[in-house]
DNA sequence: TGCTAAGTGGAGACCCCCGTCCACTTGAGG
DNA sequence: CCTCAAGTGGACGGGGGTCTCCACTTAGCA
């Protein structure tokens, strides 16, 4: 590949990360290869498909995810742990108004592989959590979903809203998840893939 | 106005609220049209623009809105009409996938005084139930606004899936609401003008 | 029954978006 | 410096959305 052209995708890379941040995913492919200063077809070239630029640009914040979830199993806190990847990846999601939509879209399609190593890794986190008496014992893994879904609703206020706004609810959450009071609910096995239907 | 014409206006704004309930209020106007057997003309004779549809297809809702808040001020248990309010708005919200967007969208235009009023009547109700020692002290009025934009992240699975998750929701957020443990984030006033900012 | 204004439906103007095509430009090796 | 494959940008096709225009139909009254 060519230096100005490698040059040409980081560059179109960069921009549309930040104007998915900025104003979701349904910013026109026009307006990325503009600001980016290219032309629409460089942009195509390069990925062939809107939705493959969206995969690109997101894989990134996948990976940090997986990673939270991870660091939070090696901490000696079970409840700490838990409380740190609700924190950590609703605060993710409130900086970056794209990203609950890339997730939900490209959900179907992330490799089973990496599906099942993040939500193993958070079921294990759960039971370590109510092992230890901190979590109300019924939790659902499935209230992660929930709890994303619900977290995606602040998009669309301006970013330093969104974010004071979801420290809000997650503080209210997880103070509700804390062991624990009252029957709930039964817990919905709200499956991402049910976004698309 | 002619007979047949009333009949096909309403039949118009019957067939929108079914719609709008189940897809969402960016249904084409040539469906709502198809569905209600008249041509699209028809639809923007009598509703000069689709804002001015939405509008008029949901009054309704808000005035149900109104009435559970005023409702629930009738009601000696203040904690019982507390959360009668945010579960009856949260099941309508949940029931009609339009809701939300309609809501956000016609709220700069909503009639000041009726704004005023919901929101006089709601701040009342937090007010009585704070002196009853049943609502922790921290909670804001504004926080409904946060339990109605997180909920409505909930809309676009199926009407049964949202409303099933929406209960469960709603029963972690009011657990989270009664009085009252640790301190919490500070309460962002959340104006839905921003929303469409 | 005949008249007429109110009512109607579908074609199409206009706009915005995704993705393609093609004539032109440019980096970089010999 | 010259060559040419790799790279580029803008025009354009196709689809789908809102809203308008206009020739035709029909309700309702005398």
């Amino acid at each position: 590949m060519r230096a100005d052209a490698r040059e040409n995708r980081a560059r179109v890379l960069t921009v549309a990360r930040e104007l998915f941040a900025e104003r979701g995913l349904d910013v026109p492919m026009a307006a990325i290869a503009r600001r980016a200063g290219v032309g629409v077809a460089t942009l195509y070239r390069r990925f062939p498909t809107k939705e493959a630029l969206v995969m690109e640009a997101f894989t990134e914040q996948f990976a940090v995810c997986q990673g939270v979830i991870d660091e939070a199993l090696t901490d000696p806190d079970p409840w700490r742990g838990f409380r740190t990847v609700i924190e950590q990846v609703c605060l993710l999601q409130a900086c970056d108004r794209g990203f609950t939509a890339a997730f939900t879209a490209s959900f179907p399609d992330l490799h089973s592989e990496v599906r099942d190593r993040t939500w193993a890794g958070f079921s294990a986190l759960v039971q370590r959590a109510k092992d230890s008496g901190q979590l109300r014992a019924d939790f659902s893994p499935h209230d992660l979903t929930l709890v994303l879904m619900a977290n995606g609703g602040l998009a669309g206020v301006p970013v330093e809203v969104a974010v004071a706004a979801s420290k809000r609810l997650v503080a209210y959450l997880l103070e509700a998840f804390r062991a624990g009071t009252d029957a709930l609910p039964p817990a919905v096995p709200l499956s991402l893939d049910l976004v698309l239907s």
